[in-house]
DNA sequence: AGCTCTATGTATAAACG
DNA sequence: TCGTTTATACATAGAGC
């Protein structure tokens, strides 16, 4: 194009790849405005460079789709690495989508859940430990009463079993 | 352009503006692919008209982005409703941006940590009760024996810590 | 890095099949 | 509703600043 012809190949001179970079960028999103207002589409659009910086546009019309319009990706592939920064709507989004599809994606409950479970396996936890005489220095006098009495309510308790499991032996 | 310009506006005559919009259509994704090659740069497109049909282009370089290759847009604007079909892995892309980000969107493996945590919290239930001489019935002698040792032992050692309390008060 | 210029390649509006 | 054609408008590569 222009003052000659390119092959549709990758740029390899670093400022060249840069300008056509640019200027064929604007020209894309020029391009996908006009045929926005010349045809009631609707163009979501997300351009991105090696620089880092990203250039999006989307169509006013379709609101359920601005989301990609909030979707903001910085991509720093020279270091493998892949920052992803989702701003605003995008829960709203997804909460849209589990109504509508049934599917369940996420819970927001599900946080709530785990806590509540992790707490009551803690203490279980160290009644256990309690249990087996394990941990117990930090005990007082009391707590250390119900626990023999526990104890031998249960060995009572395993003992009356085991006797009767031998009684119906012979 | 072309046999004549024409100003940016809504082409009022529909076959004229569908032609129009599929030509462009192309035009833009074509240029889409150009950058792509020619820069090294990450494109994500989707366009859609009034039909509903949807075109969409995404580079192949930035995968973290294919989830917008793989987002499918079907939305009847004209009777209000929106649908949204997300296929494949955009729950690995979230996933991917929470760990990245630190942001707690939602966690997929939730459901599995709860599951895993209620297993773990079931057979602390039932070993709490078979201590305390509870539900019993369904153990053989052997395990009645395992209990017996354990309940002696965690007997034990509770005596001994009351033991050591009377002894520090004397 | 960003702007202008300009020759030239492309995209495309309109027309036709 | 599709391709094909073609004249024309537009985009842009390269150069210069």
């Amino acid at each position: 194009m222009g003052r000659g012809k390119i092959e549709i190949k990758r740029i390899e001179n670093t400022s060249n790849r840069q300008v056509t970079y640019s200027k064929r960028k604007n020209g894309i999103i020029k391009k996908a405005k006009e045929i926005t207002v010349l045809c009631d589409a609707n163009v979501s659009l997300v351009i991105y460079g090696s620089s880092g910086k990203m250039y999006e546009y989307c169509s006013p019309k379709t609101k359920y789709c601005n989301f990609l319009y909030r979707l903001v990706v910085i991509s720093f592939l020279s270091s493998s690495l892949c920052y992803m920064i989702l701003i605003g709507s995008l829960i709203d989004m997804l909460d849209r989508y589990q109504r509508l599809s049934g599917n369940k994606l996420w819970d927001a409950k599900h946080e709530n859940e785990i806590d509540r479970i992790k707490k009551e396996n803690e203490s279980m936890q160290i009644e256990l430990r309690h249990l087996k005489g394990e941990d117990i220095t930090s005990l007082n006098y009391e707590e250390l009463i119900a626990y023999e009495d526990a104890l031998e309510n249960g060995l009572t308790n395993i003992r009356d079993k085991k006797a009767s499991l031998l009684g119906s032996f012979s």
